[in-house]
DNA sequence: CTGTTAGCGCGTTCAT
DNA sequence: ATGAACGCGCTAACAG
């Protein structure tokens, strides 16, 4: 018969109290480091692990975080992802995915789980919920577990939020575009309701002013898109027709699929027309021609967002202290951008 | 003061015993509907989720599945999680991160925290443990944790795997390539020593032996190398001076590189040098020349290995039952091979 | 169909 | 520095 090697049968076999063992484990400043060798001795020998499940019973402490995300089709999430994974596993804590490809019914699906879950804290990516008024968000803030929202945010709610200052970063595309010449400007974006997204553009806008000009047009992709080749195609007239020195695309991920379609249509880039991008994912830099952007620190973004989260877990006395962190974003000039 | 809302608390204000309320959480087929609806209606009222941590207690079940990358850069990786990420949460399963970015390290230490947190089974995908002769592989077997490889197999093992028909795609490429009459081929790959590699180049080696041809060079990159573009550079001569129609590579994201380096060196592709990847990765399609390559079902993959992981957790009895998956190959012609 | 009860494995008092 | 004992929230087994 397979005997159960639980806290009590190694308390028997050290010849201790399992309130010995378990605090070998938890606050092994407390034991004397004879006993506790001879503890960890038979831990070794019996391959005892304790039980996270059965701690978290006591503790009310999953050692859990949820990771948010749209979708998983933009790799844009995938470095979030990687800069959160390395700061929790650092700390012991893993990280769960939740996966709502966009859909209301997946949320609804995934804050029944979080919840059944004990699932210490939570890191919101993207746009869940924000069809609906921030729903989900709304939700988890209700019943108070520990948030932090990564590369969005939302006014009036007290929760902190992780983004890049791309206020900043519009006026630094602009800044560019007007530096090397590029005047005659068409847009094309994520919902401009994404108050990030709105930033962006409030920035570019705000320097087209002051330089007296405009945007030529302006295309809003729906976030939860599909098909974005055929959104691009059904602005085919206003892309091609309009006599652009560039466009400004307030995400690289729709740069991909742009320059794509400008091939297609025997477009050159740049010497026909430029394309500058924003967020700097990975495969940017490996694009014909290679893509001028706005950086964000993806990474780092994903990183902070977990430390941040972290500390709000382990800080139970003030539980509405709020931490927001805006980083800096960087202008990358590679080549497709033509300087006139 | 805070009353805790727990099974009990519901059973008295449903005025039922604990275990009806489990039941309708559990086997709800067993209680009765109007009963059922009276408890549905109080646990609503109170807003009560059963704790599966509690749960997890009794069954022995988290509901958990770790999935191990050995890194999170390439984005093969993504869509297998994509893909197995979406079976599990239909399932109510979810899935834990475990990234190691080939840290030996970071491994034991993802051993330890998979043991203590009784995940219910584990999906790895890539290298973890190769170095150590599948060090991880098995101590995962050793504790007769469910797992199931993906892009990975090892022979000797009693583990299921899910894996492409790797043979058979290096014949792909290698028909291929001699349709179009590029005889003069170069290899690079990732360490041959990986089986699902080696069995790409034993295939297509077969095909060029049996047309009295061999490569003409093979470069190997360490998986876990840090810099991709580097060893490209290290290795420039025997890459440029050899006079070849085309450049076989044994996975794409080496294929991203690759096409950086050329361009760096003035090379037109395809007209100078072909390139033909393998996996077909997202991006591939976003190159410049468009990639031609030999796909695998990346996302498929995934999906399949989580299926068959849950298959093997719910059916304890047969423990050693084993399935192994070997999806087919498939050219996917592109822009990135020059028809001689 | 429903209720009673024991115990899953641990951590935390409160003792000593 | 160590031990005894309770209980975290739930479900399985059994009884009715």
């Amino acid at each position: 018969m397979e005997e159960k090697i639980d806290i009590y049968f190694i308390s028997k076999k050290a010849k201790v109290s399992p309130a010995t063992v378990s605090r070998v484990f938890n606050r092994s400043e407390l034991v004397n480091e004879k006993t506790r060798n001879k503890i960890l001795k038979v831990c070794e020998k019996y391959n005892y692990k304790p039980s996270v499940i059965a701690s978290s019973m006591r503790t009310n402490k999953t050692k859990y975080i949820g990771f948010v995300v749209p979708n998983m089709t933009n790799p844009f999430f995938f470095e979030l992802l990687k800069g959160a994974e390395e700061y929790a596993s650092k700390e012991d804590y893993y990280l769960v995915i939740f996966n709502s490809e966009n859909s209301y019914e997946k949320e609804l699906i995934f804050l029944d789980a979080i919840f059944k879950r004990r699932i210490d804290g939570i890191i919101i990516s993207g746009i869940a919920g924000g069809k609906k008024d921030n729903f989900f968000v709304r939700e988890i803030l209700k019943k108070k577990l520990p948030c932090v929202l990564v590369d969005r945010y939302v006014e009036g709610m007290n929760v902190p939020s992780v983004i890049t200052d791309n206020f900043k970063g519009g006026i630094l595309a602009a800044d560019y575009l007007l530096e090397i010449k590029n005047k005659r400007i068409g847009i094309i974006t994520f919902d401009l309701k994404i108050k990030i997204i709105m930033d962006r553009y409030k920035g570019f806008k705000k320097v087209l002013e002051e330089n007296g000009l405009q945007e030529i047009f302006l295309i809003e992709i729906p976030v939860d898109s599909k098909d974005i080749s055929e959104e691009l195609t059904k602005n085919k007239n206003k892309i091609l027709e309009n006599d652009i020195d560039v466009i400004f695309c307030m995400s690289d991920f729709i740069a991909l699929y742009l320059l794509e379609f400008l091939k297609e249509m025997n477009i050159r880039i740049p010497q026909d027309i430029s394309v500058i991008g924003f967020d700097d994912i990975y495969y940017s830099k490996f694009l014909n021609p290679r893509l001028t952007t706005i950086a964000q620190d993806i990474y780092k973004m994903g990183n902070l967002s977990c430390e941040i989260l972290l500390s709000n877990i382990s800080e139970n006395k003030n539980a509405d202290k709020l931490e927001n962190r805006i980083l800096e974003p960087k202008l990358i000039i590679r080549e497709s951008c033509l300087i006139k």
